[in-house]
DNA sequence: GTCTATATGGCGATAGAC
DNA sequence: GTCTATCGCCATATAGAC
C-alpha cells in the first residue's frame, strides 16, 4: 500500500466517523504522522480528497454479492442469501457504510447519480429481477427498496432502538433479524413458505 | 414569537442542511440580522444553542399521532393510518427531519437515550401494541421497527432511487408509497385482505 | 516526497459601550 | 438586549528548502 492509499484508507474512517467539515486536514495529518503539505503533495485540496476517498471506499464492493447470484438456488433461497450478504456488507465495513448515510444526506444531484451508477446500481438491477420472480404482480422498484429498507433500517438505528421498549439483546443478532424480514418480506410477497 | 424562539427555529433549519460543525456562529448571526455577540446573550455556546435547537425542533411532535390511536378503528385500518401519519410528518417537517436523522447517526448514548425516550418511545410503544393486535405470533419489537424502517427508507433515499432503474416519477407520490407498504405489510404479518 | 514556516482568513467566544 | 471591536486559535492552502 502506498502513501496516496495510506492516506485514503485513513481519510475514509475519519470523514465516516467526523463527516467533511468535522474533520481537519491537520487532524488526518496527524493520524498518518504526516505534516499538512505532503498530504497536499498527493491531493489539490479537500474537495478532491473527499472525493477520491469516497470512490475509494467504493472498490471491490460490487462483488461480494456474486455468491447470491452465481449460485443456482432457487428465488426464495437467494433472497435470504441476498439480505444476509446485505448484513454482512453493512456489519464488515462500518465505515464504508457510514460513509455511504453520509453521502445519500448531503450529496448534490451530480454526485448522488455517480453513488447509484458507480456503486448500487448493478446490484440493484439484479435484485430487482429477483423481485420479478418472486412476486410478478408487484413492482418491482417498490420491492427491491422494500427489502433494502428493511435490512438497512435494523443496522442504521441499532443504538437507537436499544433504549426502545421491548428491545432484545438477540435483537441485535445478525441471524435473528435475518430470518425475521425473510419471514416478513415472503409472507408480504405471497410465497407459501415450508417449515424448515 | 421572541428573539430566542426566532434564533432557534433558523437554527434548526441550518443545523439540519449543513450539520454541527458545518454551520458557524457567524453564519447564523446573519441569518437572523444579529451579530454573533448577541446570539451569545441568549445561549452560553454553541453546544447548548445546538441541544435546545434539537429539543425545540421536538416540541409538539408527539401529538400528531393522536387522530391514529384515538379513533376507534379496526388494527388494520389503524397501520393505514400510522403509515400515512409518518409519512406526513417526515414530509411536512423536512428540517426536523433531517435533524433526527443527524442525531441518530451522531448522538452518543447520552443523547440517544435522550432521542429515544424524550421524543420517540411513546408512539412507539403505541406501535407495539398495535403490532401485536396485528400478528400475536411475532415479536412486536421487530415488527414495530419494520414498519418504521419501510416507511423511512422511502423517504430518506428518495433522491438517491430516482437514479435507479425501474424508477417512476409514482413512486414518489405519498398515495403510492402508503398503498405497497400497507399491502407488503398486511400480507407480510399474514392478515387476509379485502380488495377495494 | 517530505519537511518547516507562513500567509490569509474564519472560527468560537468575550469585553465593554450604549 | 444589542452592538463594535477584538482575542487567540484553528482552518485551508502555499512557498521553498532539503
Amino acid at each position: 500500500m502506498n502513501t496516496k492509499e495510506k492516506i485514503l484508507s485513513k481519510a475514509i474512517v475519519l470523514f465516516a466517523d467526523k463527516g467533511y467539515s468535522g474533520l481537519s486536514m491537520r487532524m488526518l495529518a496527524t493520524a498518518v504522522n504526516m505534516s499538512v503539505a505532503s498530504i497536499y503533495h498527493h491531493f489539490p485540496d479537500k474537495d478532491a480528497l473527499y472525493l477520491e476517498a469516497v470512490s475509494y471506499a467504493f472498490s471491490g464492493k460490487e462483488l461480494i454479492f456474486s455468491q447470491v447470484w452465481e449460485s443456482d438456488s432457487t428465488p426464495v433461497e437467494k433472497l435470504g442469501k441476498f439480505v444476509r450478504s446485505l448484513i454482512d456488507v453493512i456489519t464488515l465495513d462500518p465505515d464504508f457504510h457510514r460513509l455511504m448515510q453520509r453521502e445519500i444526506m448531503e450529496a448534490d444531484a451530480e454526485r448522488m447519480q455517480l453513488l447509484a451508477q458507480g456503486v448500487f446500481q448493478k446490484q440493484f438491477s439484479l435484485l430487482m429481477q429477483l423481485a420479478r420472480e418472486l412476486a410478478p404482480e408487484l413492482d418491482a422498484h417498490l420491492v427491491a427498496t422494500s427489502i433494502i429498507g428493511l435490512v438497512k433500517h435494523y443496522l442504521d438505528n441499532k443504538p437507537l432502538h436499544r433504549h426502545f421498549p421491548g428491545w432484545k439483546p438477540e435483537h441485535e443478532q445478525l441471524e435473528v433479524i435475518a430470518e425475521h424480514i425473510t419471514t416478513l418480506l415472503l409472507n408480504g410477497l405471497n410465497i407459501p413458505q415450508v417449515r424448515q
